[in-house]
DNA sequence: TTGTACGCGTTATCAA
DNA sequence: TTGATAACGCGTACAA
C-alpha cells in the first residue's frame, strides 16, 4: 500500500497524491476529494521512512536524562513529551545513568539516529572540565542542543534554567531573618544547579555578615535514609544546627525522619527547607517547605525556544525562570 | 556523506561498503580494514532513514503510558527503556492521559510511525467494554502489542502481569490472622489490576468467613490529601475500621496523615498496607508496609518476551509475576 | 571475493 | 492544474 496504489486507483499521478497529502493548494477541489476518498478506502498511511529519507528528518527529538524514575526528571520528561507532541514531534527517550562515557555514547547514538535536536534534561550533563563538554558543543554545529536546568555556553546551545542561586539566597535569608543561625546545607552533587544552590546559600550568610562554615555544608547521597543517618551521626558528634536546607526533597524527608527519631520538634527546634517541591514534600508530617523549581515552566519554555530555533526566529540562548518558595509546616516564618 | 562517497574513497563498490557495515563475512580482511579506515576518516554514519526504508523498520518501539510522572509508571518507563536499548531498540515515549479517545489517537499515531511494537505500560489501557479495546486487538494483526500489568486476550498480544489478586489476598489474610476485623479498602479505579486487587481483598474476607461490606470499600482519587480528607470524613461519620489497605501508596500516605491528624496510633489502633512499594512508602513515619508489584521484573520480562516474539520463538501470551509484601512499621504481624 | 543494478516510498523540480 | 522523473541512501539479488 503506497502512493502508487493510491495514484492508480484515483487515476492521477503520484505527484498529485503527494500534493494532496501535503496540503499543496495547487490541486483542484474535485481531484483532492477523489484522492482523499481513495486514500480512505484503501486505508493508506504514508510511509514515514520514505518521507524521512527525502526530507532528512522524521520530526523526532532525543531526550536524554540520567534517570527517568527520579521524581524531578520524571516530571520534566512528562512535560517535555507533551510539549513536543503538541508540535507534532516525537520524543525518543534515553536514560543514560551518571557515567560520562555512557552519556557520550548515548549522545552519539541519538545523533546517528538523526534526531532533529537533543534535549538534555537535568543538570547532570554539564561537567566541570570544559573539555568534557566538548562533545556537546561540537555536535551543536549540526543540531540544536537544549539544556533543561543546566547551562553551557556555545553556538546553537540553548539553556533554560531555574534561578537556583536566588531561590536559595531568598530562602536562607528568610531563615536568618527568622532567627536561625546554624543552617546546615545538605547537597547531593556539584552539578550546575548544585553549585548555584550552594553559592546562594553562602551568599545569603555573607549578606547577613556571617561566614559560611564547612562543618555546616555536607555532601550526602540522594537517599532518604542516607540523609537521616548522616544527621543522626552529626547530631551524635555534637554538631549543632537549627535549620536544614537541602538540594533535593528526598534529603529533606530524611531530615524530618531524623528529627522524629531524635525527638527534635519541627519547626520549633528545627526548620527544614527542601528543593523541587515534589510529591515527597507532601508525604511527611509536618509537610515540608520546599523551593519549587518550576519544572513545567522550564520545560514549556524549552520547547517554545526549540520551536523558535526551528522556525528561524531569534531566541535567547539562555532563559532564567524564577522559583517559588512553597511554605508548609517545617518552617515558621 | 553517504555510502557512495565511502566506496569512491576506498576504491570499492557500495556493496562492499555495505557488507563491511553489516559485518558480512564475505569481505577480505584487507578490504575491510581499508573501508573501515575510510569510514573513520570521513566520519561516515549510515543514514538510518534510508536503512529504515529498505528494511521497513527503524528498530523503534512505542511506549504508551497515561502519565509518565506517576512514580510507578516512571519506574516502568525507566526499566523498559533500558531493556529496549540493551537490545538496540529505541523507545518513543507517548503520554496519553486517561481519555479513551486520546489513547486511541496516540495509538494510531504510533502505528503510523511504523514502530516495531507498542508497549502499553500500566493497567489503564484495558477498558471494561470489549469493543473499546477493539482498536488494540485489530492492530495486533500487524505488530506485537505488549501489556505491562494489564491483560487483554488476543492474537499477537502479550501480557505480563503482577498477581495482584494473590498479593491482596495474602496481605488481607495476614491482617485478618492478626486480629483485624474491619479492613477498609481504598481504591482509585476499576482498571484491570484495580479489579484484581479488589477481588483479592474480598476473597480473603470470604475465606475467613466474613462478608465484604460496601461501607468498607471506598473509591478515592489518587491523591494524598484526598485520601486523608476522605478518611477524616468517614471517621467523623462514625465508620469504624482497624486497618486500611490501598491500591496505591499515595492513598496509604494519606491514611498515615489521617491517623496523625486524628490522634490514632499506628500500628496499634490502625494497620496500613499500601501498594507498589514506591518511594512514597518510605517517606512517612512510621514507614508504610507495602505490596511490591515488581515493576522491574515486570518490565524485563516484557522486553524478553518481545525479543522472543521478534526472533520467532514461542513465548507465553501471558506471564504472571508474584508480588512481595514488604513489611515495615504500619503493620504489627 | 567483489560489483552492478534495482527496489524501498516519498518529495520536489521541471515541463506540459 | 497535472504528470514524468530524478533524487534521497541504503540493502541485496544476481552476476562476474
Amino acid at each position: 500500500m503506497n502512493i502508487y496504489d493510491v495514484s492508480e486507483h484515483a487515476g492521477v499521478s503520484i505527484a498529485t497524491v503527494s500534493r494532496v497529502l501535503n496540503g499543496n493548494p495547487n490541486v483542484s477541489e474535485k481531484t483532492r476529494e477523489k484522492v482523499l476518498k481513495v486514500m480512505d478506502d484503501l486505508g493508506y498511511t504514508p510511509n514515514v521512512f520514505a518521507r524521512g529519507l527525502g526530507l532528512n528528518t522524521m520530526q523526532t527529538i532525543g531526550i536524554m536524562c540520567s534517570d527517568s524514575s527520579d521524581p524531578y526528571l520524571a516530571g520534566a520528561i512528562y512535560y517535555l513529551e507533551r510539549g513536543l507532541r503538541s508540535h507534532n514531534y516525537d520524543a525518543i527517550l534515553c536514560c543514560t545513568g551518571y557515567d560520562l562515557d555512557a552519556k557520550q555514547k548515548y549522545f552519539e547514538l541519538l545523533r546517528s539516529k538523526r534526531v532533529d535536536a537533543i534535549i538534555l534534561a537535568g543538570s547532570k550533563f554539564v561537567e566541570m572540565r570544559p573539555k568534557d563538554n566538548a562533545y556537546i558543543t561540537e555536535a551543536a554545529s549540526e543540531l540544536p542542543i537544549m539544556l533543561v536546568n543546566g547551562y553551557l555556553e556555545g553556538d546553537n546551545i540553548y539553556s533554560t534554567v531555574c534561578d537556583d542561586h536566588a531561590a536559595m539566597y531568598g530562602a536562607a535569608s528568610q531563615l536568618l531573618k527568622a532567627g536561625r543561625r546554624r543552617i546546615l546545607y545538605l547537597y547531593t552533587s556539584y552539578s550546575y544547579s548544585g553549585v548555584n544552590k550552594l553559592e546562594g546559600y553562602k551568599d545569603a550568610l555573607k549578606a547577613y555578615g556571617m561566614a559560611p562554615c564547612d562543618e555546616l555544608i555536607r555532601q550526602c547521597p540522594k537517599d532518604i535514609s542516607a540523609a537521616k543517618e548522616l544527621l543522626v551521626s552529626l547530631h551524635g558528634q555534637g554538631l549543632e544546627f537549627d535549620a536544614v536546607m537541602t538540594s533535593d526533597d528526598s534529603l529533606a524527608v530524611g531530615t524530618v525522619k531524623y528529627a522524629h527519631a531524635s525527638g527534635i520538634s519541627i519547626p520549633d527546634e528545627l526548620n527544614i527547607i527542601g528543593y523541587n517541591n515534589s510529591i515527597l514534600s507532601q508525604c511527611t508530617d509536618p509537610e515540608i517547605t520546599s523551593i519549587d523549581s518550576k519544572v513545567e515552566a522550564l520545560c514549556t519554555t524549552t520547547i517554545n525556544t526549540l520551536m523558535g530555533v526551528f522556525s528561524g526566529v531569534n531566541v535567547p540562548s539562555r532563559t532564567t525562570i524564577a522559583s517559588d518558595l512553597i511554605k508548609r509546616k517545617t518552617t515558621n516564618f
